[in-house]
DNA sequence: TTCGATATATACCATGCAGTATATAGTTTT
DNA sequence: AAAACTATATACTGCATGGTATATATCGAA
């Protein structure tokens, strides 16, 4: 069974998570989350540390929720082809994903806290490195399986894949408009029919 | 001759607009401010209506600055392969372009400002448009001299474009590592002599 | 159901914030 | 050089900030 504090830990997390994901850490105050959780600040405090490590437990639920997401539409396929364009899928909706998490956590930590947030800026960089890494190795089978053919090695095109993909999410977040989303998607789905499909 | 206040105005602007793009709207203090540039918040408000209108400025300036190095490197080559090599020249050292800048603009302005700042985040989108806008000329006197061609019209060919190169900006800026800029604008310089040079 | 432990609310602190009114310094104009 | 004007510095306001000490309420076990 859930202590009390571990529902309520839970709860805090999951109302504040989009709420830093949108505002960025230093745009987030203390009384904007405790208007949004109905908490008081001695709620808040007895759960965690500080701020800080309130931030970073926010970017960890979110990226979870990302992460779980993508083993899920990489893991649910049977062959390469399949996996890969149950990625472009996924991230050709991805906006409709990430309304809930107030936008791409990668993204938009990874930019907010660069120059401001040593810890999170370096969960973000880490989370980058995760998701290069379950792409590669989707990539990695597929080779192995004689599926593909690549011009490089796996994790070299995975970081090229996830490049352009994160150049849409930015684009699209930028811009407001979800058609560099679906654009660079298509653009994908050809790539990966012509030139790496054996 | 430019008055006195003039000359503050602009040295304000040319200060503060790394500190600006590197932390911030929220994350930048008008003690900061009044760190870096060694005036006071009477000199500063003096010279601008508040916080936001000196950051509208800040972002102008740098944008601006982008901008004219974009106009510059197009501008100066004579076939429409040259200048498309002379962008993807630019951008494969835009990490140290953007030094000076505290990061590239479009990117930080773009994402710090998404939902917290909704005159900077236009203007953010004013120059995605404007960035496109000069792509998309450079393509089109290139399709109309038969030096190129395009599967697609040239604006959505320089969105796409764009869209891959600030993939690039963004992973760089993310992971703090070059090789995503360097790796990308040797893709786009293949694409470019492959599938377009006619 | 009472008691001890745990979890949340209240009230507060020092500090930093954007912004302003006014005094002083600096620059032109006469 | 004096007067008129412009530009910067000083000192201050009210408010929001992150964080804390402590009181109160709620919970789980006896």
């Amino acid at each position: 069974m859930t202590t009390k504090a571990e529902r309520t830990t839970a709860y805090i997390i999951e109302t504040v998570a989009p709420i830093f994901n949108k505002h960025g850490y230093v745009g987030t105050s203390m009384s904007d989350l405790t208007d949004a959780t109905g908490l008081t600040k001695g709620a808040i405090y007895g759960n965690f540390e500080n701020k800080e490590a309130l931030a970073l437990a926010a970017f960890q639920y979110n990226s979870t929720k990302l992460l779980d997401a993508l083993d899920q539409c990489l893991g649910a396929e049977s062959s390469t082809i399949k996996r890969l364009n149950a990625l472009t899928d996924f991230y050709r909706h991805y906006d409709e994903f990430t309304r809930d998490l107030g936008g791409c956590p990668v993204l938009n930590v990874g930019v907010d806290a660069n120059f401001n947030n040593r810890l999170l800026s370096g969960a973000a960089r880490e989370i980058v490195k995760t998701i290069e890494g379950k792409i590669a190795l989707v990539l990695e089978t597929g080779v192995r399986n004689n599926e593909i053919r690549l011009p490089v090695t796996p994790l070299q095109f995975a970081k090229q894949l996830y490049t352009m993909i994160q150049g849409a999410v930015a684009m699209a977040t930028i811009s407001g408009d979800r058609k560099y989303l679906i654009n660079t998607i298509a653009y994908l789905e050809v790539l990966i029919a012509k030139e790496i499909k054996r």
